[in-house]
DNA sequence: TTGCTCCTCACGTCACGTGAGGTGGC
DNA sequence: TTGCTCCTCACGTCACGTGAGGTGGC
């Protein structure tokens, strides 16, 4: 853009830069890309812009702002109707650019998961992290199990209460019975499968191990955790639930 | 992490890769940066990954993902005691995740700002887009003397309610010639001041130019465009307003 | 003549991708 | 023996930053 009371003047490498608020290295590079090219040169082979050049420098510098590519900038100018592609190109620039911020968003919720994951460990190593990493990369599949449960156990409990109304109403108490021979052998193949496709976290080794099911079941735990002791190195303390698939043939590969 | 039933194999560098996603360049520039050097090499110089290896393999996919530099991470493992540096290292990575997402964000939004003013132009250039960057940078300073007109303004709205007030109340009409008589001079200073401080860009040939204070008083006019003549292509036409310096000497430099 | 600006190489950045040309391992 | 995997260079990416060593221009 010219001011109108500007004469045809000459501008120096340092005065465009310094006017567009970039570096003299910039200035010289955008030339050798061949983005703006002076229009003359001194006789000292110093670059020299006109006021025109100015302009398109400025839209250079705007558009470089928004994060466009200098590919783009100089496709732009290369183009006879520069209007047509215009909007096409503010267009990408805009996905390209909704792209990166939901990328960034993704690492930093991620980041913000192992942060707190990382101060709810009473001791932690750098090998917790890959503790961390196992226990995220699972959790969907871990929910999912968990799921599965709760719906199975719904007929249960509707049962459960059904008998109990019948007892109440009509003393039909051997509902209760029929209730109690669903509802065991339920709660056994419940946990079996439960317990076959969970594993624990030892904090001390970072092996994942599979207790047996009658340690697993009366042992002390949280929703997320559980007290057992590691096979492995014999520590005994809350271990990290995750998902861990049933144990396969010894020379199966692993994905 | 390592699965307990595993035995001590060892892994090549094609396995590495496909256990955590990554390939094999990846494992073997990991190699050459030092974060994961293979704990052997076969006799023909291949490289052979232990399962502790493959944990740390993990834990440094997991990291990356996050968008920790590698040189980070290959610091991470050096120091004695790496849980002392990790959360300071996580918490600068969130810094600099949220920088970074705040530098996106920006550049969204003036992409967004240049898009919506292409469309509201009937016809535009590649040098329109000189003509909004200029527009853009202004904004605060052209909003800025608005206000400051609106606020001068306040007092004189006052005394204009004042004496009708009293003219109705008590027929003191006499009171609406004494806001006459402040009212009138303040509309020309006013005026005055803002004329010098606007400028007005043409569309056609991206000058900014400013009108005489009596073309621009009666001109045709909305909140943002006027229409005028401009004195370097001659079109006529709607102009946007702009913010634009008084005139300085001529010698003088701008900034 | 003295600063200051500007010039041209040319390397460095960051985490790999992508060949090229050659070999190990089942 | 034949595929397939893996090996080591080595260049390319993107928009400059940062010297080095030399010169133009007031």
């Amino acid at each position: 853009m010219s001011q109108s009371k500007e004469k045809t003047n000459l501008y120096t490498t340092g005065e465009i830069a310094k006017l567009c608020g970039v570096s003299v290295r910039t200035v010289q590079y955008y030339d050798d890309r061949g983005v703006l090219i002076p229009c003359t040169l001194s006789e000292g082979g110093r670059r020299l812009y006109s006021e025109e050049d100015l302009g398109r420098m400025r839209i250079i510098c705007f558009l470089r702002e928004v994060g466009l590519p200098i590919n783009s900038i100089s496709a732009l100018f290369a183009e006879e109707k520069p209007e047509s592609i215009i909007s096409l190109l503010l267009e990408e620039q805009e996905k390209t650019l909704r792209e990166e911020l939901a990328e960034r968003q993704a690492k930093l919720e991620l980041l913000e998961d192992i942060r707190r994951e990382l101060k709810a460990m009473e001791y932690f190593s750098v090998e917790s992290i890959g503790d961390i990493a196992y226990m995220m990369k699972q959790k969907n599949k871990l929910t999912k199990i968990r799921w599965t449960m709760v719906l199975t156990g719904i007929p249960v409990t509707v049962l459960e209460l059904g008998a109990i109304a019948l007892g109440i109403a009509f003393g039909l108490w051997w509902t209760l019975a029929i209730w109690a021979a669903v509802a065991v052998p339920w709660g056994i193949a419940v946990s079996k499968y439960y317990f076959s496709h969970v594993g624990y976290i030892c904090p001390q080794c970072h092996t994942i191990f599979k207790p047996t099911i009658k340690e697993s079941f009366w042992a002390y735990h949280t929703p997320r955790m559980r007290r057992l002791i590691c096979p492995t190195c014999g520590r005994k303390g809350l271990c990290v639930e995750v998902y861990y698939e049933p144990l396969r043939k010894e020379n199966e590969k692993h994905d």
